[in-house]
DNA sequence: CCGCTTTGGTTGTACAGTACAACGGTAATT
DNA sequence: AATTACCGTTGTACTGTACAACCAAAGCGG
């Protein structure tokens, strides 16, 4: 394969990452208005990471902490999450969900993985392999190196 | 493969696109600051595709025509963009690139590339192109079947 | 030709998500 | 003990977005 086409093939996934992440946010807002895709992704955060800090939180995805404590104390408003203190590190919470939070988490996410099950039907297995080992190695090595603030 | 490994994948797709979705407009501001994601989708798009219409561009990317009305708004009063009155329907605005406009499309581009190249420098180019591939078909699918409004 | 419907776009309004800055409280280090 | 580093909250401002109401131009049926 020629470098070219190399170019071509980046320049292909960049375009389509793209138009993927500026439909994401409307797509998840018309399946789930309920449950916004922050909030969604935060309480799945919550629930698979049990115990996990709003720093934690932040880092992984890319937010300043004031956005997650605002967050967190929305989740928190409908029942969805608790914040714990820690008795070791006074400064630290924990966060766990509570059982509204985890079950409708489990709802939200069966009807967001059956329009993913429709969307991909005609998949093959490999390919459904394939891609998302691809998208894990992909987002993997974006966690590394993170520049500084915007403004 | 069983049908178990099939959720699997499916559910790891939904879970890396998802968390992809959630950083990447913090992404696109840390490496555009002048240019957020937004404007620099739909002055991608009037680039390409030169002479569309703003209701073009509500429907390419789910966005309300109140929005798309803004945005184009904003992108021609930073001199990015015409809009011309078409002759032949006095309603529409013909959308075009000014000058400038194609320049920090093209400069953007540039470094959005490199940046992903950056990303993907490991990847062998039939990896690459397979991902490309595997996006490409995702994305193909998923406009059809649009969904009414949110609330 | 004239009202009715449809279509393209703008403006008013409201809200979510986000950032940065400043701060208060706790822990770690020196 | 003093200083530094860390965790989280609150104040403030801005962007992106939606919906509703509106205007103006086309298109259509009588």
């Amino acid at each position: 394969m020629t470098d070219g086409a190399r170019d071509t093939s980046v320049d292909s996934i960049q375009r389509e990452l793209t138009a993927f992440a500026r439909r994401a946010r409307a797509a998840a807002a018309r399946l789930h208005p309920e449950l916004p895709l922050v909030s969604y992704t935060l309480l799945a955060h919550i629930v698979d990471k049990q115990g996990c800090r709003a720093t934690d939180l932040a880092a992984h995805y890319l937010l300043d902490k004031s956005t997650v404590s605002r967050q967190v104390a929305g989740l928190e408003k409908l029942g969805l999450v608790e914040r714990r203190p820690d008795p070791d590190d006074h400064r630290v919470q924990v966060l766990h969900p509570t059982e509204a939070g985890d079950d409708l988490l489990a709802s939200t996410q069966a009807s967001r993985l059956a329009a993913y099950q429709e969307r991909l039907q005609d998949w093959s297995a490999e390919d459904l392999e394939r891609f998302a080992a691809y998208l894990i190695r992909y987002n993997a090595a974006g966690t590394a190196g993170l520049p500084g603030p915007i403004r």
